[in-house]
DNA sequence: CGTAGCTTTGAAGATTTTCAACCTTAGTGG
DNA sequence: CCACTAAGGTTGAAAATCTTCAAAGCTACG
C-alpha cells in the first residue's frame, strides 16, 4: 500500500464528507478549496462505545460535535439526581450549539449505541467563518436551524396529548432517517422508553402503552426496539387535528 | 435647534444604545467605531400598537428585531386556528432568529402593548460580521444563546407539573426585568392568562389558580395584570424541587 | 351605564402518573 | 447447556393532576 499518512489524511476526508460537510456545506454548496479548508480542521476521533459520555454538563467548550454513525442523547440533571433527555441526536446532526454562548456545555452527552463522532474545533471554524462569507452565512443558518427546530419541540410538549407527543416524535426519527438515507418506517430504536417519556414529558409506562395502542391500531409494529410505521399518514393526522402547523413535516429546505 | 437630521441621527443612535447594542455589543465590547457601524445599519420604526403585527408566519425574512420597550408574543397557528404562543420578548431581546435557516418566518409576531422595536437588516448585519470578527462572535453566542434558553424551556415544560411551570415562569419574567433594570418582584404582565398557558401548556384556568394559590400562601400578590413576587425564595424551591438544575437561574454571563 | 372581554371559581370528567406485579430478553456463571 | 439474574418492557388498578364546562364577577372602555 502507499503511505499511511496520506490513506489516513484520505480517510479522514472521505469520512467527513459523510458528516459536517454535508450538514455544514451542501445546503449552500461551498467552493470545493472551501470545503478542504473547512476538511482541514476537523479531527476523527476513536469511536464512543455505549454510555460514554462526548462532554459533560459544565465543561469548558471547545469543539462542535457531528454525529456520524449511531446516536448520542443530550441531558441535563435535576436535583434529585436524575436525568432529564433534552435531544436525540442521529447522523448529520450537530451538538454543543449552545455552549458557545458561554463557553460552558449546558447538557451532557452520552452515546446511546456504538457512536462515531466529527470533531470542529469551534475557534477554528470562527476563524474560517471569518474568511469564507459562506461558510458564516452556513454557520448562521446551522444555528437558526436549532432554534427553529426547538421551538418546534416547545410547541409540541406544549400543547399535545400522550398520542400526539409520541406519533410527533416517530415522524419526526422518520423524517430525520430518510433524510440520511436509511428507511423512513423501519428503524431501531437506540434509546429506552424510559428515555423517550424523559424527552415527550410523559411517564415511561405511558410510552409503552401508546406503543402497544398503535400497534394494536395497526399503525406501527413494535418489538421492542424495533419500530415499524405501518400507517403514516394516520400518524400524520394525529399530529395535523391538535397540534401546530405543518412544520413537522419537511419543511423547505431552501 | 441644530439640523433636523443630524437630531435624528442621534436619536437613533442614542435610542439603538438601548436595545440592539446592548444586546449585541455590550457583552463582549466592540470597538466604539464597529459599534457606529452597526449603528449604521439599524433602522428605527414607527412604534407598534396593542395587536400590530411586526410579521406573519410564512413572511419572507428581511430583519431581526429588537424590542426596544414594551413586549412581542410570537405564535402559530394550529389546523384548529388558535394559536400556540411560542415566545415572549421584552426589551433587549431579539425576535426573527428562527427565521435566517429558510428565509422566512417561522412564526407570527404581535405586539402585546405599545412597543418600539428596532430593525436589523440581516443582509447588512451578515455583511459587516465579515468584517469585524468581534461581532460575529457576538452573532454566534445570540444564536447560541437562544438555543440554551429554548433547550430550558423544552426541559421546563418536558418534566414539570403546573405549579413548576407557573413559578419557572414568574421568574424567568422577573430575571428578564432585573437584567433590564426593572424592578424584579413587582412588573406588570402584558399577555393575559390565556397566552401565559398556552405558552405553558396549561389550560388558562389552571394558571389563574395558581396565581390563586400562590397568593393565598403569601408567595404573591396578583391584581389582574399587576404581580409582586412576595418570596421569591419559596418560588425558586419549587423549580428547584423537581425541575431540572440551577440553569433557570441567572446563568454566567461570560 | 352597559357591554365585551378577561378573570375567577366550582364541579364533573378525562388523561396521565404512580405503584405494583409480571413478563421477556440478554448476559453470566455453574 | 441450563438456570439465574438484571435490566428493560408491559399491563392493570388506584390516585393524582389537569382540563373542560358552566356560571358568575370584575374592569375597562365606548
Amino acid at each position: 500500500m502507499t503511505d499511511k499518512n496520506v490513506i489516513s489524511l484520505d480517510k479522514i476526508k472521505v469520512a467527513c464528507r459523510d458528516c459536517s460537510l454535508s450538514t455544514l456545506c451542501l445546503p449552500m454548496g461551498l467552493r470545493p478549496e472551501d470545503v478542504d479548508r473547512l476538511d482541514a480542521i476537523v479531527k476523527r476521533n476513536r469511536p464512543l462505545q455505549r454510555g460514554d459520555h462526548l462532554f459533560r454538563a459544565g465543561e469548558s467548550f471547545r469543539n462542535l460535535y457531528v454525529v456520524k454513525t449511531g446516536a448520542v442523547k443530550t441531558f441535563t440533571q435535576n436535583n434529585d439526581g436524575d436525568e432529564q433527555v433534552v435531544g436525540f441526536h442521529l447522523p448529520g446532526e450537530v451538538l454543543g450549539l449552545d455552549a458557545i454562548q458561554d463557553g460552558h456545555h449546558g447538557c451532557s452527552a452520552r452515546a446511546l449505541e456504538t457512536t462515531a463522532i466529527c470533531e470542529l474545533p469551534f475557534d477554528r471554524l470562527e476563524d474560517l467563518s471569518t474568511n469564507i462569507p459562506s461558510l458564516q452565512h452556513q454557520m448562521f443558518r446551522l444555528l437558526s436551524k436549532e432554534i427553529g427546530q426547538e421551538a418546534e419541540m416547545m410547541a409540541l410538549l406544549g400543547r399535545s396529548t400522550a398520542e400526539e407527543r409520541v406519533a410527533s416524535f416517530l415522524l419526526s426519527l422518520s423524517e430525520r432517517f430518510k433524510r440520511r438515507g436509511f428507511s423512513a418506517t423501519d428503524f431501531f430504536l437506540s434509546m429506552s422508553r424510559q428515555e423517550i417519556g424523559s424527552y415527550l414529558g410523559l411517564a415511561l409506562e405511558t410510552v409503552s402503552r401508546l406503543f402497544t395502542r398503535f400497534q394494536d391500531e395497526q399503525i406501527l409494529k413494535v418489538e421492542r426496539k424495533h419500530v415499524q410505521i405501518l400507517d403514516i399518514d394516520r400518524l400524520r393526522a394525529m399530529i395535523n387535528h391538535n397540534s401546530n402547523c405543518e412544520q413537522h413535516q419537511a419543511r423547505p429546505s431552501s
